[in-house]
DNA sequence: CCAATATTTTAAACAGCGTTCAAAATAAAA
DNA sequence: TTTTATTTTGAACGCTGTTTAAAATATTGG
């Protein structure tokens, strides 16, 4: 049995892509499987294997897609000049956070895949973060000029995780039961906090000894 | 086959518990099975499950120990008098920090591990999670007397999801594949800028609407 | 145009998983 | 001692990702 002619490789593998970001839509990558994927697109687990070379790196190819997602958004809210660094930062978290919100699903598969066996990160998904990591560090740096690169760099790596941080525990309901508590606010505020204060220590020569209180 | 005297089932499940974070110490999560845990005892998966109603109550019991251990760190830094509330706040978050490095596979099963089929996370674990808040939100109030209980209630949530994502991030390899990042460095940032910065605002009546940069 | 070769697809098998269940073995009760 | 109750487990079930050999179709060579 050979080559149906039904679809070229690409296509099957954006159909194989569509049908499991259909599923992480609706429940989460827990229940996904590679056989429910090749059931849907009306193959056998086996070309999807020659295809993707496992379905570890299915996984791996949906995360890619995410990235790009995460990273449209965010160059979109770059790219409005009438908006202060500050409210950039501000804007950059919020749909950070609506996307997790929106996206539960498929945002938790970015984060809770482990690669197997010491496999290291393919360099084409390290090149997506960067390139997130990249638009805050130039709000950062036009709000501290005189800022090291080694102070963006480390200034915008916590206030990542620290957003993140919210987003995870938003989004997986742990910790937080209490629905008075509101992610955006908590971003909006340690945002306004955090950078507030480390913009007053950050245009010195180094920013790392931080105040005593 | 029945009533092998070895041991009742309290030591069953201590030894079980045992051989699983004794697991955890080595390997991740994804590589520890039912299985394995029986035959490191001795016993059949089934009376495992006999004993702890499912896998996945044995995981849970596994993050009641592991909640159990980070509520000792913290309550033990709790004790220490000689500390200001910002150095108990710094503490905290050094030895959150500190555990989930030494402890990472245990560390990322607590909040990894989805519980199935919308069952509701028993009460006697969110006691424990209520247990560390606590602390938490005390030291705020000694800094911060007049503040209501609901401004501290949200700082204290966005202070632990924020240095929960530092180390999320930093136990994952995720986003920092960085060997210059230091997650203490960046969490003593983090709580030494937010923490200072949100005092100013949290003595007065409400909190909740932050500078505007 | 046909035969030989290469390529692609898949059914079947494999090893692992959590879970169920009836049978077996022991303890307790009558 | 016989009966009853309790506890343990091997075997089976349905699921998982992966491998592989055979089958079916393209492609190539003569």
């Amino acid at each position: 049995m050979a080559r149906r002619k039904d679809h070229t490789h690409d296509e099957l593998k954006q159909l194989a892509l569509d049908a499991a970001l259909n599923h992480l839509n609706k429940e989460s990558a827990q229940s996904l499987s590679l056989r429910k994927i090749a059931q849907a697109v009306g193959y056998s687990p086996g070309t999807l294997i020659n295809i993707f070379g496992s379905y570890d790196h299915l996984l791996l190819s949906i995360n890619a897609i995410t990235l790009d997602q995460l990273a449209n958004r965010l160059q979109q809210t770059a790219g409005e000049t009438q908006l202060s660094p500050m409210e950039q930062l501000q804007a950059f978290a919020h749909h950070y956070l609506e996307f997790c919100q929106q996206h539960p699903y498929q945002w938790q598969l970015l984060f809770e895949h482990q690669l197997s066996e010491e496999e290291t990160i393919p360099q084409w998904q390290q090149q997506r973060i960067d390139r997130l990591f990249a638009v805050l560090e130039q709000a950062l740096a036009v709000m501290a000029p005189s800022a090291s690169s080694q102070t963006l760099h480390e200034a915008s790596r916590t206030i990542w995780a620290s957003v993140h941080g919210i987003c995870t525990l938003s989004t997986e309901d742990k910790l937080f039961t209490d629905p008075s508590l509101d992610g955006q606010r908590m971003a909006q505020s340690l945002i306004s906090h955090y950078v507030g204060s480390w913009l007053k220590t950050a245009e010195s020569a180094d920013n790392t000894v931080t105040p005593n209180h």
